[in-house]
Formats: structure tokens, sequence, C-alpha cells
DNA sequence: TGGCACAAAGTTAACGGTAACGCAACGATC
DNA sequence: GATCGTTGCGTTACCGTTAACTTTGTGCCA
């Protein structure tokens, strides 16, 4: 029950609805697209077939034979514990506003995925394709390129980008994340959690602590990474490796917020106290981090105004705006965990 | 630059790859669809006209002429703190082994939205669709038993199955959370932040905990909820006004682990003793809820089996297998936040 | 050497729409 | 009353690919 034979299943097309008001094909379709090309009464009528048979056009009719597909193709890197989740919400619900549909492809920080999913992507003639990152494998470039659609890049900006790009600069947070610190009396930085080959973002933040931390002349960040995903079991586990090994060090920079909630449990465990011993440092502002204690210090990026924008900006190129690049702010969110000095309140 | 004129703009097709051979297009469409049909040698040479011109293959076309599509739709009711994004994570790799390809729509918990998207969806002719929850507004049924594709509903399974469900038995899940209050000592419940007006699977938690209470003598629970998004902001806002409105209350239910993240930041800030004065306990496990003082007693969906589950359930109903409804368990993970007895250590 | 099976390619006709064009009926215009 | 623009609809020709046939080429056997 609820599956229809397959040889009975008879999906209504345009031609049944023609028959069943007794027109011609084309004017149905008309009904649809440029209903005031047809007479008040007849556009009632089919409209009424339409609703009875429970009609929906085919796109991939309408898509083949008209010029523009209503398909917005999405690349993320990941998914899971929501680090762009809530990109690809906004995005959705605006360009929804447009009538465009998202197709969604989830690379898992995996090269040769990205350049399948891509291509699969593109085998739908999306009108526009918004991807995490811009560093991609040759071939992704090339293909996106080739492709003569408008290309967005999200999250990032730092480099060569195809044609348009809404993001942050990693590179800076880094910094910041670094200074603030140092000036927090910090002097021994690590850095711990995942840190994927294929993260170019986290990658660039690092090395842009790592400049911070080289400007002020104290000695070199420790790094404690892996490439598997991020979580606080994680966190726990490489800081209580890096306690063992690098003794001295006295503020922790995680790759992730969720990274850090598991830096705080080991900390806490192994009886070191928190901001005064040590401090911890989150990236990502997870809804959660205020609520921890103590309360994490993160960077939050704009999640909303990236996804914002870059339905704002997929609009614009489709509609032969000209590419444009735009670095989107991020906030320091100074909170329990490393704040040292008195002199700031929230 | 990086955008083609739109004279110019020149996607290549099958018939430039075979005018580039010197063979027929079909030809050059069984190289991709039935390789071995097609000698060694000449077949090498298309793959290398192929490659050479980035040919990307026209699916609307292919789903069009050919006989089926490989497109899934999947409908979920919000991305946004990451509730249903692990179910698309791991449903979505899934797929991906088989060649399919995920379409995503969030309908944002509104119903006509549901309907929109739903339309929208079975208009690229998918597959099969997947969906979260067994409630639906009758048009949404409609359309999909219409469709005669697979439908597979997750995350819920209490109620009227269209074809086949992978989900939780939501009522029992709220039994529980009541239950173990009410063993732990608690008589005073009350019931916590946002409980949409078409989120039937909160409904039906709230009132699988309401069936336990009245079944243990207690009074009713006490309701605070909002048709608003689930934030620790919301939760502490609404927790603040329980205090003032019902100060008997002696333990909150959550209807998220993020809501019950602002209650405990309430409740430390008024004072009260968590778990002795008052439990609080959530829903979804969140990665954080491990981490937060005191850590949070809550409900743990297995996500990822629900998106494995639905992937498998979505190649067996392509492949003619029958519909089935799962049935997926879920965990009580009791914590700190509503432990007061010593029997337990984790 | 003729006949036949089989492999490898070409031909043709869909698939369900949309766009361009054609044409009748009608009222407005001079 | 002939001309013309409009309105409202029908005809026809694609869009790029696949499936079902048809044709051609090749090796094998009697």
């Amino acid at each position: 029950m609820g599956i229809a034979d397959k040889e009975t299943r008879n999906v209504p097309t345009l031609a049944s609805i023609a028959e069943r008001v007794g027109v011609s094909v084309n004017t149905v379709s008309r009904a649809l697209r440029a209903p005031n090309t047809v007479r008040v009464e007849l556009r009632r009528r089919i409209n009424a077939a339409m609703e009875e048979l429970n009609y929906v056009p085919n796109r991939l009719a309408g898509g083949l034979s008209g010029t523009r597909s209503d398909i917005v193709g999405v690349v993320v890197t990941s998914l899971y514990y929501s680090e762009f989740a809530s990109i690809v919400d906004t995005l959705q619900s605006a360009l929804l506003e447009q009538d465009l549909q998202v197709m969604l492809a989830n690379t898992r920080y995996n090269p040769d995925q990205e350049v399948r999913l891509v291509r699969s992507i593109l085998s739908w003639r999306p009108a526009a394709v918004a991807i995490i990152g811009v560093d991609h494998p040759p071939k992704v470039v090339e293909l996106l390129k080739a492709s003569g659609i408008p290309i967005i890049e999200m999250w990032d900006v730092g480099g060569e980008v195809i044609d348009t790009a809404v993001g942050m600069d990693h590179a800076s947070i880094g910094a910041a994340q670094a200074t603030h610190l140092i000036a927090e009396g910090y002097a021994r930085l690590a850095f711990v959690g995942s840190l994927r080959e294929n993260d170019r973002r986290a990658q660039k933040r690092l090395r842009g602590a790592e400049t911070a931390v080289v400007a002020a002349g104290l000695p070199e960040i420790v790094r404690l990474t892996t490439q598997q995903n991020g979580s606080p079991d994680l966190g726990e586990r490489l800081t209580h490796e890096l306690l063992e090994q690098h003794p001295e060090v006295d503020a922790i920079v995680c790759n992730s917020d969720v990274v850090a909630f598991g830096a705080l449990r080991a900390l806490k465990r192994s009886g070191r106290r928190i901001p005064g011993e040590i401090g911890v440092l989150g990236f990502g502002d997870n809804e959660a981090s205020s609520c921890v204690s103590p309360s994490l210090t993160t960077v939050r990026p704009d999640r909303e105004r990236i996804g914002k924008l870059t339905a704002e900006a997929i609009l614009a190129r489709i509609n032969d705006g000209a590419p444009k690049t735009t670095v989107v702010d991020w906030e320091l969110i100074i909170r329990e965990s490393t704040r040292r000095r008195d002199s700031q309140n929230q």
C-alpha cells in the first residue's frame, strides 16, 4: 500500500491536464508561467484540474527546456557539531524567498569527495554554487570555472578567489586570539584540536597566531593536533597529553569550542585553576560556550551574516552583478576562561 | 573574468564529445553508462575528450529520458543548533555511496512551507523522500502518497505512517524523563522551552511525562513554553519567570539541552542548589551537556543510527523492499543535574 | 564458402516541458 | 469599412540524454 505498481504509476503531466480541460499543452504551461495571458475562467478550470490530479511540474523537463534552473548547489565541509549548519540554514531560507532550491553536499574535508560532489552538483545545472573555503583541489576550480555560473566561496577570503567570496580573514582571527592571551599575561601557548590537512582555515588561524607570538618574542606555539573530528572527548584526551608532555604551557587555543569544552574538563580534573594557572580559548562560539564554567572565551563568526550575504551575492551574480569579495567581521568574545585582569565586565 | 558571456557560454554536451571523437552521440552515452559495450581504445579516447572539455553530464536530460532519478529529497524542520544536522550528515554520506544526491529543504516548523517545499522537491522527481516527523499537513500526505515513490518518515514513529518510518517513541521518552525525576524524589515538575504548535514530537514527550506524573499521583506539570527557537537565553528567561510564578516547582524538564543550559545559568544566578533544591533535565544530548556544571541529565537520541537506518530503508524501498517501521532506541543519560542519590556513578 | 552468432556501433523516438512563431477573433482607429 | 494592434490560444521545434531497434563488421563453424 502507498506505492502504486510501477505499471500503473501514472504521474500527471501537462498533457493530462490539457486533455482533461480540453486545451493545448502550451496553454496549461502558460497558466503556470504567465497566468495573465490566459483567460481568468479558463485559468480557474486549469488550476482546478491541477489541484484535483495533484499535478507537480517536472523540473527536469522544465530545466532542460527553459533557460534557467532554480537549484543552488551548496558544498560544505562538515555539518556535524553544527559548524556550518546555521550558515546553510539562513542561506536556504533566504534563497527560498526567490524560489531557489538548495542541493546540499558534504565533503567531510575529503578533497576526492569534493571533486566528486562538485561534479555531481554541476550535473544538475544549478544557477549558482556556494562552497565553503577558497582552497580547493585544482580540478574543482577548473570545473567550477568551466561551468560558467556564479560561484560564491564562503567562510574564508584569504587567497585566490574563483569568482565571489563572502568570509572572514582567518589569519587575523588567529592573531587576535594570540594577542589577547599575551595581553592577559600568558606566555607559553599551545594549539589543540583537530587540524585536518584540508582545513585551510584552521591552518590560517594557527599561522596568524604563530606570527603574533613570534612578534611578541615568545617561544613557538606547541601543537597537539589530529585529523579526527573535533569533540569534547578529543579535547580532553589531547589536553591530558599536553599537560604531560608540555607542563610549561599556560594557555590553550582550541580549534573549536567543543574541543575547548573537553579541555576545560581535563584541566579541572587535573586541578588546574582557570584562568589563573592556565587559560583556554575556543573558536566558533558554540551555543553552550557561555554556559560552561568557567565560561569560554571564544571567537564568534557571524554565521547568519555570512549566510545572508551569500544569498545576496548569489542573487546579485545571477542578475549579472559584478563579482565582489566581502570580508565579514567576527568578534572576540572575552569570557572567564582567559580573563585574569578585572578590566572588563560581561 | 570567471564568467563567460552568455552568448559564448558553451557547456559541452554529449554531442560535442561525439563530434570531437568522431562517433555517434549514443556511443558516448554508452561509454558512460555501459562502458563494457564500447571498445577499450575508443572508450579511452572518449574519456580523454570528456576530461579535456571538462564535460559534466546533464542530469536534467538524463533524468527526463532515463527511468530513474538519483535525487533523494530530505525535509527537516530545523537545522539550527544542530538538531537534525547530524542525521542529515550520516544520511547524506550513506546515500553518497550509492551515488544518491541529497536535496535539502528546511521547513522551520512552518506547515505552509512544508507543503511548498515538498511540492518543490517532488518536482525534481526524486527517487525517494525522507522527512522529519509523522504528522504532516493533509496536502503533504496527499502529495507524497500520489508521488508513488518511497517515503521515509524519520525521528518519530507514533501515529499514522505514510510508507516507512524510522524513529523513536517520544511518548515513552517523556514518560522516562518524568519517571526518573519522580524516582529521584522530585514532586513538582515543570516543562520549559519552545513548544511549537507543529512540533508534535515535543508534544508527545510532554504528554508522556504528564501521564507518568498523573500515574504517580502528583500535581499537573507546570508549562512555560513559547513558539520561539530554543536557546540558552530563552531558557534563562523562562526559568526566571518560572521561579517567580511557580516557586513550588522542584524539577524542570527542558525541551532541549540548549534551553537547559540557560535554565542552569538562571538557577545558579538565583542561588539555587542543583540538584539538591531543584533538578534540571534536557533532551537531545548536546555535545556540551557533559561539560556544563552541573553536568546535564538528558536523553540521547541515536541520531547516527536514525540516519543510517533511513539510508538503508531508502535503498531497500527503492529496490522494491516492503515498507517497514523501525523503532530506534534512545538512552536516558543520568548526570549531575538530577542525581540526588548516590546509587549511580558515571 | 555460406551462414550465423555476437560484438560494436549508428538511428530513431521518446521523456515533459518551454519558447518562438502563427493565426483567428475582436475592438479601436482613421 | 479596410487597417492595425491586442488578446488568447494552438503548432512546432527544440533542450540533452537514454532506450529500443537496426545496421555493420568480425570470427567461427560446418
